[in-house]
DNA sequence: TGTACATCAGTGAACGCGCGTTCACTGATGTAC
DNA sequence: TGTACATCAGTGAACGCGCGTTCACTGATGTAC
């Protein structure tokens, strides 16, 4: 039996996990910094030094959650990547999924009454995410695509008008159906009506 | 000088008024039955007997931030009835500025993990303001118009479609908003953007 | 290679706080007869 | 018209709880010389 060393070695990304872990199992209601540290076999007062405060390791748990959301998208887009329909369907498939896999977390990521929004990870973080999005949109244009750095200085009018068309669908019907507003459509159809409308919004966005 | 009453005479209204009163001033987090019995002038003890607990409480504060929604869809639609472009500028319009307007009555709302979501006077008042939103759509699509009886039984899978554009677009864009994720944005050209969104969306509803 | 010292990362006790719920109660109201 | 009684809508004290933050502290680590 190892003696438990006075220090822990990794206690901000254990304190993450914990958080991670508390929020699935008792939503926002149970995230609390004690319990966040007692999970993680620490005093109350440590995670402190790491976050400062509460806000602090919220702001912190959000920004892996942008980053686990660039994955997904990332992993997803990937293989059918260059078919535009298969992209755009993709995406929005994987964003919803993400919000219904972890439903506490996604709730957290839009917050910003929670969060300090102006933290550099965070901004990262939702940067990166935003970006594929955006390069999503851009390929069904047949535009070159941006980098997150180009995301700062980006205002090519014409290009967000179709940008917010595709961010706004894909996040719009991802809360509302992880808010249970959509009980009019049955369960078992709502992949294909999200598709559907997917495909109908990339043609629109193709202009085919 | 009034001597004040035992009974209160329309305590249920005036513990809304305070609920609503409380969470525009601090948000979500200054929302407790204590602190609304406090402001209604009236012992902690006594909602209970109007709402039973703190769920019961916040359904019927987010009920009537679903009517608040129908009302301000429909005052909003009615003045371009008719005129279809218009109309579907107004609803984007309308719903993002009830966000803003009302950010903590918004967020409740869509916060079905701290709702009864059984409830039926929440349930009504969301069929109300969802049916407005897809007579928008109806519309757009020269169909005749339904009411919030007909929703329950809805089924036809190939408006459900358009709906579902409709709905996620401008849901979507009024959450991203208030959020601040839109901040790639230039402030003063949001309402502008989402003007042209929704006038491309509803060309496409309407095939033309 | 040692050593002094600054800094970092934890501890654990304490403070003050407000919460939701329960409970026995009481004042007011309504209604059956 | 009166009266008994059930019910409703409040009160206020009490319970038990866990929270975030602060503080003086200590053990461990890293570094300048």
């Amino acid at each position: 039996m190892v003696k438990k060393p006075y220090h822990h070695g990794d206690l901000a990304n254990a304190l993450l996990e914990s958080a991670e872990a508390l929020l699935a199992e008792n939503g926002l209601a149970g995230f609390t910094l004690r319990a966040c540290a007692r999970r993680a076999g620490v005093s109350h007062a440590a995670p402190a030094h790491h976050f400062g405060d509460v806000k602090g390791l919220l702001t912190a748990v959000a920004s892996r959650g942008f980053a686990a959301l660039y994955d997904t998208l990332s992993s997803r887009i990937e293989p059918v990547r260059g078919d535009l329909q298969a992209e755009f369907i993709a995406t929005a498939r994987a964003y919803a999924e993400f919000a219904e896999e972890r439903p506490e977390h996604f709730r957290i990521m839009f917050r910003c009454d929670l969060l300090d929004v102006n933290a550099p990870a965070l901004h990262n973080a939702m940067g990166d995410a935003f970006c594929t999005l955006t390069n999503v949109i851009r390929r069904q244009r047949g535009e070159p695509e941006i980098t997150p750095a180009d995301l700062e200085s980006f205002h090519a009018t014409d290009l967000i008008n179709d940008i917010l068309i595709g961010w706004s669908f894909v996040h719009g019907f991802a809360h509302l159906q992880l808010e249970a507003q959509l009980g009019i459509i049955p369960a078992g159809m709502k992949d294909d009506m999200r598709d559907k409308a997917a495909l109908r919004l990339s043609a629109l966005i193709r202009n085919v």
